[in-house]
DNA sequence: CTTGAAGTGCAACCATCGGTTGCATCTCAA
DNA sequence: TTGAGATGCAACCGATGGTTGCACTTCAAG
């Protein structure tokens, strides 16, 4: 059930340097390869193929202007990423609580039957 | 800030098909690389590398038993894993959010210059 | 004890991906 | 026109997810 994801989106954001990108992105209100790259520890042709995967999947979404292409965030589609990470997240915490839940309970019923009938 | 992350923790979670075999792992409660390979489209030599990353990472954990290695979940770590999710969440939510509130007060700024002291 | 099936491990191989270098192309400004 | 800045394209490299093939342990049945 909560791996039926848009693969797509999670693995764009799965990687490290795409992420840092996308913080960079946000907090500098857009950018080109070449400005990313000053901030990145790569080079810019690295920089441009994940601003191509980043725009493939439609997390950001570039205007030529020039001889410049500058990038932008997609606000809502990274809103959908977020839900999603957040999602994966949920769901196995609460699996994880109902895992301790059924843990606690047979540690009730092992201590019941320790104390209890013992006949073999 | 927000990409200083343990990313090899993200990175192990961050494959799509350790995330059905984590899945898995919490709803059946442990398995082996075989009982695992059977439930998703890969071999079990596929599987088996997975595991092995995940238990490098400490997401889960190998108990020997006979002919047979039984896999587990680590409860804490995942927990980690899932923190480290809704952290990057969290924030991207609230970097989308500050940028929504500057956006409006350009628009209000905007208004007023229009509507306002127009000299150049 | 032998035999065979079940479960693993190891090694070679392939495709994809993140990253690099090198070079060609386009565009703005002097 | 000429040169610097920004991009695009192609070849190459290493790591990784995936496969196949084979050898090795272990349990159980004969």
């Amino acid at each position: 059930m909560s791996a039926a994801i848009d693969d797509d989106l999670w693995s764009a954001v799965g990687d490290p340097t795409r992420r840092r990108m996308l913080d960079l992105l946000l907090s500098d209100g857009g950018g080109t390869a070449t400005t990313l790259s000053e901030r990145l520890p790569v080079t810019r042709q690295a920089v441009a193929k994940h601003l191509g995967v980043l725009d493939r999947v439609g997390l950001v979404h570039v205007t030529p202007a020039g001889r410049e292409r500058r990038y932008e965030v997609d606000e809502a589609q990274l809103a959908r990423a977020v839900a999603q990470l957040t999602a994966v997240g949920t769901t196995w915490d609460a699996r994880l609580q109902r895992i301790k839940r059924i843990a606690e309970r047979i540690q009730r019923g092992t201590a019941e039957r320790e104390t209890g009938s013992d006949q073999s």
